[in-house]
DNA sequence: GTCTATAGGTTGATAGAC
DNA sequence: GTCTATCAACCTATAGAC
C-alpha cells in the first residue's frame, strides 16, 4: 500500500519487515494456522521475536497482512487469464488453470482464518469491502460467456453467469481437493469438463438423437 | 463405531461424554479450532476438565472423534437425496439442497484441521480410508445421468462423471461461501444453475440459432 | 466416572539497553 | 530498528481422593 517509487530519505530498512511477512506466509502454508507462533516467525525470520512486535504491534497484526499478501493475486487474475478470443476451449483451459493456481495458494490462507471466529470475520469484512472472492471469477468469465452469446457463439437460452459459476466451482473443487491433501485424480480431470461444457454451450445443440 | 443394540450390563454411562462431544463440535463451528480448549469444552459440557481426558485421552483424541462425528452425515446422503426418477431438474434441486446442507455442517470441520499440518495429514488419512469428499457426490450424481443417458433422456455427447462434477462443485462453493462469512447472493442462485444444465442436457439440444 | 488441585510447559507481549 | 530478559496468562495433562 506504500508508495514504492518515492525516494526515501534516511536509513533505509533492513528488509527486516518483509522477512518477517514471508516467514509468517511460509508458516502458514506449511504447517497450519496453530503452528504460526511469533517466536516461529521470527527464529524463520532470523530476526529477534520482539522485531515481530515492533512492526507488526502485536500477533492479530501481522495474521491481518499475511492474509492480504495472501489474498493479493486475485487482482491479476484478470489479466493473467486474458479471458476473450473466439477459441471458447482455450479459454476455458487458461483461466480455468490460472484460477486452480490462484486458489491453491489463497485456500490455505483463507481456510486458516477460520480457526478463530474473531479471525474470520475480521477477514470477512476486507473480503465484502474489497469485492474478493469466487465471485469475481465467475463474473470475468459470465462477461465473456455473455460476450459469446451475442455473438451467437453460444445457445442463447442459457445463462451464462450460471454456467460460469459451474465452471469457476469446477476448478475451486479441484483446488479445495489439492488443499485438503487429498488426491485430485478422484475428480475428473479439468479437460473432461471443458470438453463436455464446450459441446454443451454449442448453438446447435448436440447431435440429434438415436 | 460401538454396538448400539447390543444390551448393556451394570451402571449405565452418564451421558458425560456424548455431552463432551457435543459441546467440542459446537464450540468448532461457533468460534473455530483454536478457541477449542479443554476448559471451554467441559465448562460447556457441565463437567470438570479431567473428564474431558479420563474420556478422549487427550486433546487431539477429541478432536478426532468430533471430526468424525462432524463428517459422519455424508453416509446418509446418498439415502436421503433419493437421486432417481425421471424428473432430472427435481432430482438435480433434491440433491443440490441435501449437498450443501451437509456441506455447511462439513466444512467448518474440514477447515479447522486445517490449522494444523499434523491434524490435517491424519484427517486426510481417515477420509482416503472411508473414501470420503467431493467425489463421492460426483459419483452419486454420475451414475444417474448415466443412467439417463442410457435412456437416452441426455444427449450422448458428454461425459456424465464430468458434468456431475461441475454440478456438485457448484453446491461447493456455495455451501464454502456461507462457511467463510460470505454473501451467497454474490452467486447465482442454484435454481439458475439447474435451469441452464437441464436445457443444455436435453438431448435434441437447444433451439437452433437466431 | 467424576471431582479438585496442581505441575509443567508454551505463548503473546512489554521493558529497557544498544 | 534490533536485541536480551522477563512476565503474566493460558493450556494440556496427571495425581489422587471420593
Amino acid at each position: 500500500m506504500a508508495d514504492v517509487t518515492a525516494k526515501r530519505r534516511g536509513r533505509p530498512p533492513a528488509g527486516g519487515r518483509e522477512a518477517i511477512l514471508k516467514a509468517a506466509l511460509e508458516l502458514l502454508r506449511e504447517r497450519g494456522i496453530s503452528r504460526l507462533t511469533t517466536r516461529e516467525v521470527a527464529a524463520r525470520a532470523g530476526v529477534s521475536e520482539a522485531s515481530v512486535f515492533y512492526h507488526y504491534r502485536d500477533r492479530a497484526g501481522l495474521l491481518r497482512e499475511a492474509f492480504a499478501e495472501g489474498l493479493g493475486p486475485l487482482v491479476a487474475l484478470k489479466d493473467a487469464g486474458a479471458v476473450s478470443g473466439p477459441d471458447r476451449r482455450k479459454v476455458l483451459k487458461r483461466l480455468g488453470e490460472a484460477i486452480e493456481r490462484f486458489l491453491e495458494q489463497a485456500l490455505p490462507v483463507l481456510t486458516a482464518a477460520q480457526s478463530d471466529a474473531e479471525l474470520a470475520e475480521e477477514l470477512a469484512a476486507y473480503m465484502r469491502e474489497n469485492d474478493l472472492g469466487p465471485h469475481r471469477g465467475v463474473r470475468i468469465l459470465g462477461e465473456y460467456l455473455a460476450e459469446q452469446q451475442r455473438d451467437g457463439l453460444i445457445r442463447a437460452d442459457i445463462d451464462p453467469e450460471a454456467v460460469a459459476s459451474m465452471f469457476v466451482s469446477t476448478c475451486l473443487t479441484r483446488a479445495f481437493q489439492a488443499t485438503m491433501r487429498l488426491p485430485k485424480r478422484s475428480l475428473p480431470p479439468l479437460s473432461a469438463v471443458i470438453d463436455s461444457l464446450d459441446r454443451m454451450l454449442e448453438p446447435g445443440g448436440g447431435p440429434p438423437p438415436v
